[in-house]
DNA sequence: GGGTACATGTAATCAGTTACATGATTTA
DNA sequence: TAAATCATGTAACTGATTACATGTACCC
């Protein structure tokens, strides 16, 4: 029977699908520096999927005969088949935000302010920080005419990171002039 | 030996908190219009975790012994405890987002630009129906002043899901004036 | 030549999910 | 009174995470 394939899978076939043969450690840096910022993962998974795919028939694998042994894995005509499937139909899931310090805000009546104030701050530098990374992703890829569409979702990643920190930036000023 | 405790421990700890002894039912629904919107879980953990809290002592359970014997659990001093040193604690750990349509968009070279337009149209409304759903909360609990603090992580959720809409939106024409 | 970072992989565990099941209330 | 919906719970499975482990290459 055959399992059902979950985002990951096809992230995975997707990656295989934009660059070719590549082993898990290719795609671990592939994911790395693009889909990875909205679709996290650890790493051991670009092992154990990449064989659960191939088992089926969705990818090929090769494996050194010497040496470490490394495995690449190819796409198949069955995961390509798979895969464009999968982009071609739309999705109404939206995305699924898991915010620990917005959890953590909800509760605030429990505590101090002043830990509010400085969850605040924390959250206002830790969005600096992401976002200063996305500007140099873009910067760094965004003139490769090729990749210009591979842009395009990150240009909602910074979006949605610099809302954040207007949130966390203006909460800071209102608490503090309180 | 103490298990690790997760975030949907603390938000269920933390439910019990602010609104008294619940059973698994009034969790869910407590959880469903609140914290259930940046942090999400079937209904089924709403059983099992308040049980691994309550071998730990961080809940105390009482069970009716007559009709459906439903479980009400209560916070201990433990439990309390735990709870605040955990709101105490800053993270510098930024929202993870998992967005199944960023990703679909990320390998839309692979696939015919219409599928990426329908993508996009239904991502639209998607957001335009949660932003609806936030604005009725908004409406329905902003006018009570005790729980007015409730509502700040709300507005970052509006926020949000606003940016994302103007994303998928500004897509769309840019897409349909090529 | 020793330390540190990169590269590569396995194994055990468990949180989270899916699926199932049934009792009580409301509604048509 | 049938059907639908709400309320309440259990059990099995597995994707995901953590932790471990070791090889290779570079650099100070």
């Amino acid at each position: 029977m055959q399992p059902t394939w979950t985002t990951t899978s096809y992230v995975i076939l997707g990656i295989i699908e934009l660059r070719g043969p590549s082993t898990s450690y290719d795609l671990k840096r592939a994911v790395g520096n693009s889909v990875g910022h909205f679709w996290q993962f650890p790493h051991s998974m670009l092992y154990s999927e990449p064989a659960r795919l191939a088992t089926h028939g969705l990818l090929r694998t090769e494996e050194e005969n010497e040496g470490r042994r490394r495995r690449t894995y190819s796409i198949t005509d069955k995961g390509r088949t798979a895969l464009a499937e999968w982009l071609k139909a739309p999705t109404d899931d939206v995305f699924q935000i898991r915010n620990v310090a917005e959890i953590k805000l909800f509760f605030a009546e429990l505590v101090d302010p002043r830990y509010i104030i400085s969850l605040a701050e924390r959250q206002a530098e830790a969005h600096r920080t992401r976002l200063a990374t996305y500007e140099e992703m873009k910067e760094k890829f965004g003139k490769h005419t090729h990749l210009k569409l591979r842009m395009v979702p990150l240009q909602l990643g910074m979006e949605l990171e610099r809302t954040a920190l207007n949130f966390w930036e203006s909460l800071l000023r209102d608490e503090l002039s309180k």
